[in-house]
RNA sequence: GCUCCCUUCGUCUAGUGGCCUAGGACGCUGGCCUCUCACGCCGGUAACAGGGGUUCGAAUCCCCUAGGGAGCGCCA
């Protein structure tokens, strides 16, 4: 049997990294069964669906590289279909015709509640033989005794009695079917294997389950994985800042991080934290996932983000690097070899944001030292010293780092200071900050040029 | 309120009856390295929610309590 797992969101927002999860693990159990992977948009409300949120699913997964091999299925494309099913049910005595209003109904719920009671429908039309009207919903006839038991490849056996469900509507006064219903006749018709979805699924399993039964259909295996809650440990929301995976993308973190931190999230290989793809599909297994909820931790995640940076060669990263570049106003024709920048910054940034502004200054044609505190510190140096610099970078024949590096040394000598003491007011002058790659490094890179000139218009009497 | 789910360091987790005076990772922190920032290396901090059982032995099995979460829509 060829496994088939789905990833099905609705269309009412970006991609969070719940959703994202969610679409990993049933990305890596298709993957790891050499199965199908199909990404289905469950667009029946109307109301809140948009195409916008249609378009930042599709990105999302796009930037996470999750391909699926079928889809995206429209449920706005499948009425027909679900309609069709609607009558079978029907006409096999599955589902009858209520009259019951919003008004009424609203008013029993608030009874029950006051009784303490579960709110739940009264089944008062299940039995009364209405037919189709403008103003009728079509519901389930859920059995009324008995129990149903998901064996969840998470939570383990969960039962049911099926006297706590009621008779859900499938079909709204208007026609159009809901979540519950169209849920099943697509996991039915897609011959879905696994369903791995977030565990806010698990109370309707039963009552899909039964709606498979009625229509003769062989219930999935279930896997409900938890909910990811935000830094706090309260449900995450936008108030936890980032959540959506375009957001992180924007804010410099590598697909490889976040899938990791991901995948690392409620699951576990012994101790190991680093995974590639193909250890992620060969490993994963849906019986290590952890049963509760994981509350997010933006640092791990940074570290992560950090170790990849560090370790992806440095001419992907540069890819990546650009538009934040440009973005800044960079101009990549004015200066260094960005594959050769990347190789001095790789290990001293987490985000290509961070990795970014760090670069800036090989990109400019000159450098602003705003900070006092930078500006103290190229004036611990003597004037003379960095017009010896820039005398002796001049003079020097060969431009390499080693070259660079013992010029520094000469003239620090020769001005009776150590290293460190030219090497800070050094940085200063030609990056115009206080951090960067090692200064011999970065003079290399600089080049021979813009080094004299900064060196010379830090030197000069202001 | 009812039904269902969950509970190991601050956080993510290892652990499936003895290997646990509970391991790893992030964080925080002391030190080393050092031209800045980082990286790296060495060390420290900190947890089995509580109570009852079962057992020679329990973080691991059972029960209760407490706490957290989800569902109970003509939302998905």
């Amino acid at each position: 049997m060829t496994i088939r797992t789905r990833f099905a969101p609705s269309p009412t927002g970006y991609l969070h990294i719940g959703g994202a999860r969610t679409a990993l693990y049933s990305w890596l159990f298709a993957r790891k069964h050499q199965g199908r992977f199909i990404l289905r948009i469950e667009d029946t409300d109307l109301e809140r669906s948009t195409p916008e949120s249609v378009a930042a699913i599709l990105e999302g997964m796009a930037f996470l590289n999750l391909d699926y091999d079928e889809g995206p299925f429209y449920q706005t494309e499948r009425f027909d279909r679900y309609r069709e099913v609607l009558s079978e049910l029907i006409a096999h005595g599955h589902a009858y015709y209520c009259t019951c209003t919003k008004a009424e109904l609203e008013e029993r719920r608030a009874a029950q509640m006051a009784r303490k009671e579960k709110p739940r429908y009264d089944r008062r039309c299940r039995e009364a033989g209405h037919g189709p009207s403008p103003e009728a919903v079509v519901r389930f006839k859920n059995p009324l005794s008995g129990e149903v038991v998901v064996d969840d490849a998470v939570k383990g056996r969960v039962v049911f009695r099926n006297d706590e469900l009621d008779d859900l509507i499938i079909a709204r006064s208007d026609g159009t079917p809901t979540y519950n219903f169209t849920v099943v006749v697509d996991d039915m018709d897609m011959g879905i294997t696994h369903v791995i979805r977030g565990d806010d699924h698990l109370n309707n399993t039963p009552r899909q389950i039964n709606m498979l039964r009625a229509l003769d259909a062989r219930p999935p295996a279930y896997a409900h994985i938890p909910m990811i809650l935000g830094e706090d440990g309260a449900r995450l929301s936008k108030r936890h800042g980032a959540v959506s995976v375009m957001q992180y993308r924007d804010e410099g973190y590598l697909p490889e991080a976040l899938i990791n931190y991901l995948m690392r999230l409620g699951w576990a290989h012994g101790d190991q934290e680093i995974f590639t793809r193909a250890e992620m599909i060969a490993l994963f297994d849906l019986k290590d996932v952890h049963a509760a909820a994981a509350a997010i931790n933006p640092k791990k995640l940074l570290w992560l983000n950090q170790h990849y940076i560090k370790t992806l060669p440095a001419a992907d990263i540069a890819e990546r690097l650009r538009p934040f570049l440009a973005e800044r106003g960079a101009d990549l024709t004015a200066g260094p070899a960005l594959t050769d920048v990347v190789l001095a910054l790789q290990e001293r940034a987490k985000t290509l944001i961070e990795m970014a502004e760090h670069a800036l200054f090989f990109y400019r044609q000159e450098v602003a030292i705003g900070d006092p505190k930078n500006q103290a510190i190229l004036a611990s140096a003597p004037r003379a010293a960095l017009e010896a610099l820039a005398a002796a970078f001049t003079a020097q024949p060969a431009w390499t780092r080693e070259t660079v590096h013992a010029t520094l040394e000469a003239v620090a000598e020769g001005q009776g200071l150590t290293f460190g003491k030219l090497a800070q007011p050094v940085r200063i002058a030609v990056t115009g900050t206080s951090i960067s790659p090692p200064i011999d490094v970065t003079c290399a890179l600089l080049g021979r040029e813009r080094c004299v000139t900064r060196l010379k218009s830090a030197a000069a009497p202001r």
